[in-house]
DNA sequence: ATAAATCTGTTGAAATTTCAACGAAATGAG
DNA sequence: CTCATTTCGTTGAAATTTCAACAGATTTAT
């Protein structure tokens, strides 16, 4: 547990608790270590919801099918994210989305019944913990806003740059990365991969972006 | 403030509180209950988010706005919901959304600073209070999955039918009411308004719907 | 290093959405 | 009750997206 103690501490789950009282906890939340190979299913949907994940390293996708096998990218699940914790708290019975490794992943897995009810140690950090949780809920559901904001434009175009320009904003920068391979990044957006393509080649023509696989760069910003 | 009892108690902000405490609360809480016209705007996009809204009585809607306009319903509020949480949880610099009454409301007002951080008064109940709040910050998290499930689906009668679908659902039958008119269900649905009424009207010619306002009645559901 | 598999950009045709405009119906105000 | 306003369904044209197919590039496995 140690060698992950960096990438712990940095999570907003445990946000004002000391480092020896984190390896205490861990223990008696009864949390476990997995590993996943690309492409693997961390959480499927489906199942019953009672695991908060904690990424240790890797990245993964929160990724939505419909019937005919259409997919949806919800988010993004980089180190130090949290992921199940919604349909955990909820105690919801059908979780209606799936966590796919994105590269090969180590996880954190706890019991959330650990987390939401007392223990039998009594260890006195279900307070902070519940409080951390309220918070990450809220930061996540501001994140859906921002997603809702991209997606509810009506051109593969729009929803293009103002994903970008979100990207650009957050990294600072206006050259940066994105975490998304093609296919995923029209899943995200909701789009067709092709028409996405497209676009992105038409705006680099006209001048305004630049791109090299997953890296942009605005050169000429709109709006 | 023992006039809206009944609603505040089957508020989930407010689960596992007693009556007599809930009114002592309510005043250490500082509550104040506003009234709001139809399409008054309760609150302002770009505001700090400071309050917790809970409705008491009427309906509203979540609404975003892009650069041109383009106007984007996230969600119904009725009364016992609580809005607003989730900025004012995460103590958002600017809410990026507005909250709009579509019809009469009168709202109770509720500092989020006194629910987050211990009053001078010490009333004890606030680890309830972010217990009941993270509780509904999940099932908010989990309704947005529901609505990007919804508003994925790349043709207007997909979505019109998932939307459909998922109501009826809800209430439990065939027949059954939405909370929305015409241009705010395109708005919910992320389509064009005149689009959808053309989608209404081939689903009823096709003996699928049957439609009069805002009641729909399956007659054969697909899937 | 080589072969296999996957990812990406292009294309053109078909399907769908958006947009603007209009009249009818419903609602609300005085 | 009447007039003004808003909502709603319909239309046709223009714009956009989706779909399927393919070849070149890149990545992965052996």
């Amino acid at each position: 547990m140690e060698k992950y103690l960096k990438i712990l501490k940095k999570c907003s789950l445990f946000y004002g608790i000391s480092d020896d009282n984190l390896l205490k906890m861990l223990t008696c939340l009864g949390a476990r270590i997995i590993g996943f190979d690309k492409k693997y299913t961390i959480f499927a949907e489906g199942n019953t919801a009672k695991y908060i994940g904690i990424m240790l390293s890797g990245t993964a996708h929160t990724v939505q099918m419909d019937y005919f096998g259409n997919r949806s990218v919800l988010s993004v699940i980089k180190p130090t994210h949290i992921f199940g914790e919604a349909f955990a708290c909820a105690e919801a019975e059908n979780v209606p989305v799936s966590v796919i490794a994105s590269e090969p992943c180590e996880v954190m897995l706890i019991d959330c019944g650990h987390i939401l009810h007392t223990c039998s140690n009594n260890c006195g950090f279900h307070q902070q913990l519940i409080f951390n949780l309220m918070k990450d809920l809220a930061t996540k559901n501001i994140m859906f806003h921002q997603k809702i904001e991209i997606t509810s434009k009506r051109t593969t175009r729009e929803k293009l740059l103002a994903y970008l320009l979100f990207r650009a904003k957050e990294q600072g920068a206006d050259s940066f990365d994105i975490p998304f391979d093609r296919q995923a990044l029209a899943d995200y957006l909701e789009v067709d991969r092709s028409g996405l393509s497209a676009e992105i080649s038409k705006l680099c023509r006209e001048g305004i972006l630049e791109c090299r696989k997953n890296h942009f760069e605005f050169l000429n910003k709109p709006y």
